[in-house]
DNA sequence: ATTGACTCCGTACCATGGTACATAACTTAT
DNA sequence: ATAAGTTATGTACCATGGTACGGAGTCAAT
């Protein structure tokens, strides 16, 4: 559950560098390195990367996770407000994203319907 | 329709530079160099950055872009493929982004019911 | 106690998709 | 013909999200 670098890293399924990276970045908080050994990250940060990773593949940048960690670190009617903010972007993100599925689900129809392989009409209509 | 590379460029509505950076990448080829004066860009090359943006809207990177415009030739099954790959991402993200809007609005009603400054749990939701 | 594996640290490098800038040559308007 | 505006060219730089590497220290097993 938590241990070394290596280790974690492994647990998470990253390259050990991302977590030094996110590191630079702030992102998580290095553990007290002891006088003389290795670092030990706890479950808390194992977890955090985690959250980070979930984050990333909802299609939240690095920066804008940031914002979303913060939510835990605040009280709770600052955390109310930045959820909201957040719900938003989420919520105009999933409208954009419906948006390019329409335009994809209509050029794959057009391509259904075609009978001519050696056209495409999806090509002709990228094309002016 | 056709004119020198800044005409091109506001018709399009891109940077000049993007143009040439379209050229140092073999997205269009740079027009033949007149032995005296400016290329001009002929309408075909006008279309094809037409043709870039619109993808790009799409969702394809200009790695994908340049399968595309080399795929423009071959089998209409083959561009079909390639969009209905992006559509499947696309509605993952979709599917994905409805959870985390879930998510955040329960966390919302939740902090408005809630009388204790110091506990949100948001953080929780959205850890595996 | 020495080998091999891992960590620490700083810095360099990678791809992606551009943008900016300097200098020279060229075009256009006056 | 001269100034102002563009183009041509190469190179440098930007943000984003990492990855790699060299050299020193540390740990664990034999």
């Amino acid at each position: 559950m938590s241990g070394t670098i290596s280790k974690i890293a492994k647990q998470i399924g990253i390259n050990p560098e991302t977590v030094r990276f996110y590191e630079r970045k702030g992102l998580i908080k290095q553990p007290v390195k002891p006088l003389q050994g290795y670092r030990i990250y706890p479950l808390e940060t194992v977890n955090r990367i985690r959250f980070i990773k979930r984050s990333q593949e909802l299609g939240f940048t690095l920066h804008e996770i940031e914002g979303l960690l913060s939510l835990s670190d605040n009280p709770c009617h600052q955390v109310e407000e930045l959820a909201k903010k957040k719900l938003i972007a989420v919520q105009t993100k999933q409208a954009d994203l419906l948006l390019l599925e329409k335009a994809l689900l209509e050029h794959i129809a057009q391509c259904q319907r075609n009978e001519d392989e050696t056209c495409c009409p999806i090509i002709d209509s990228l094309q002016p």
